[in-house]
DNA sequence: TTGTATTGTGTTATTTTGACACAATAATTT
DNA sequence: AAATTATTGTGTCAAAATAACACAATACAA
């Protein structure tokens, strides 16, 4: 048993009385990196399994600044697009019992601290927000809890504790029909990008090829992008325009929604 | 002071140890008729202001069942559609402070049932639900904590409690974004009905005319509608096809979304 | 019989979509 | 230098969708 864990618990003990009962967020933190889109997953202490990096509310705290904390603790940046998406319920939902034996284990340890361990093994309703971030500018960091704190591609998941892979499946679905009123481009891309590293996001977040001539013409239709000069990547072909967003212009699109089938 | 409020607070203290601390469930449901858009509102008992139906979730119901029992409670119907849209938390958010005088004081009466008081006093985060109706199916009937329990227009709504008008525009903002995956005709229009109510409806929900040939050339052209006659209205002008939907059909194409410009 | 309001459908210009074509170009190879 | 290669920016063109308006059909009233 760990130091660190010690400290943890009872430190948490006393923050028990401060947070509100039965309520958790938790965050579906979604990047882009080498034409995949990656999730970041963290893996407990003396667990096999996974887990959306999450936590409680506090008393005086509203819910979207608690998906905040978590994000920013999680992630180490602040102004990261975050928007709630589902809100789930199911009895099955937390209780020890669904958690993995190691972790099980751990915390039937510390049963004789009734406090934590009754609030550990209570029901909670959840809630559940999507984040969009440019994993180039993000520096995962374990937390006490935590053994490892990893991007993970959404085609290649290792296995999840509770609901979470029910909750990672709904956010990439909610990500795909509100496509049209989401900056994932502004969001999970760095601030300069060819037109292909554009639609190859497109495509994976819809699963499905994009004719390139067509996609490239939609898109400058719009008007949200700007032309920044050229990569020289060096390749021995013709060379791509960067593009950098026109942030008001895309910003006043996303509000009505830019109509628009892929 | 009412016997049957004296009986419900009562009766009430015995549910508590039952149920979710800080959780509650409000349900935004809408109903069409006289080609306005309405949703069912009630009014408490020694109070102005209206509040949209909710209620709390208890320890062993799933967060939708919830959303579901307080929906029958209300309109006496079940088989009706339900959509979770938003999750409200913020600080701001219930405690007797923010009610009106009337309600207040009647609170304060029971502070000796410290139980109930402290329940009623409690932050709570809500998850509000949309739900879909056919108003003439609907049999409103106000609760022991209620006076009135009525339809109103929502273009002219009367004064809600807490946040709850808040939650009443992103129910009806989230409706408009999600049209194309919603059954609004089937949920909210009677079995048979014409093409300008369906137009009606839309408009409606869309704040804004359509072009009556070509959305009846659209609607046409999904395939949803099955023509079951005429309605010989009384009118002294030709009559309209009465249409039904092809639920099937439906139910296929929202899965997809109908990709559909009004 | 004529008039009226509303309905079902038609017409036409314009825009959008989808599938594919082709010349331009940065670097490599000959 | 010249040819080669992979990828890019843009063009073409038929098919479909959209928007605005037109017009004859019709159920009933006058």
């Amino acid at each position: 048993m760990s130091e660190d864990l010690e400290k943890f618990i009872t430190s948490f003990e006393m923050e028990i009385d401060g947070l509100l009962p039965s309520v958790s967020v938790d965050c579906v933190i979604l990047g882009f990196e080498a034409q995949e889109l990656k999730v970041l997953l963290l893996q407990w202490k003396n667990s096999e399994k996974w887990a959306l990096p999450g936590g409680f509310v506090k008393q005086n705290e509203h819910l979207d600044d608690a998906a905040l904390r978590v994000l920013e603790k999680r992630t180490g940046l602040s102004n990261i697009f975050l928007k709630q998406f589902h809100t789930f319920g199911s009895l099955e939902r937390s209780t020890i019992k669904k958690l993995d034996k190691g972790l099980k284990a751990l915390l039937e340890l510390h049963k004789q601290n009734e406090k934590v361990y009754e609030w550990v093994n209570r029901r909670f309703i959840t809630t559940a927000y999507f984040a969009l971030s440019d994993i180039r500018k993000t520096h995962p960091v374990p937390d006490v809890l935590s053994q490892r704190c990893e991007w993970k591609s959404i085609t290649s998941l290792p296995e999840l504790i509770l609901d979470h892979h029910t909750i990672l499946e709904k956010a990439l679905d909610d990500l795909r029909t509100q496509l049209n009123y989401l900056p994932i481009g502004q969001s999970l891309l760095p601030e300069k990008f060819t037109m292909q590293d554009l639609k190859k996001l497109y495509e994976a977040v819809l699963g499905r090829p994009l004719d390139r001539g067509n996609f490239q013409r939609k898109m400058l239709r719009l008007g949200i992008l700007v032309r920044q000069g050229k990569l020289m990547s060096g390749a021995s072909n013709k060379a791509p325009f960067l593009y950098s967003f026109d942030r008001k212009v895309y910003q006043k699109l996303l509000r009505e929604g830019m109509g628009f089938s892929y």
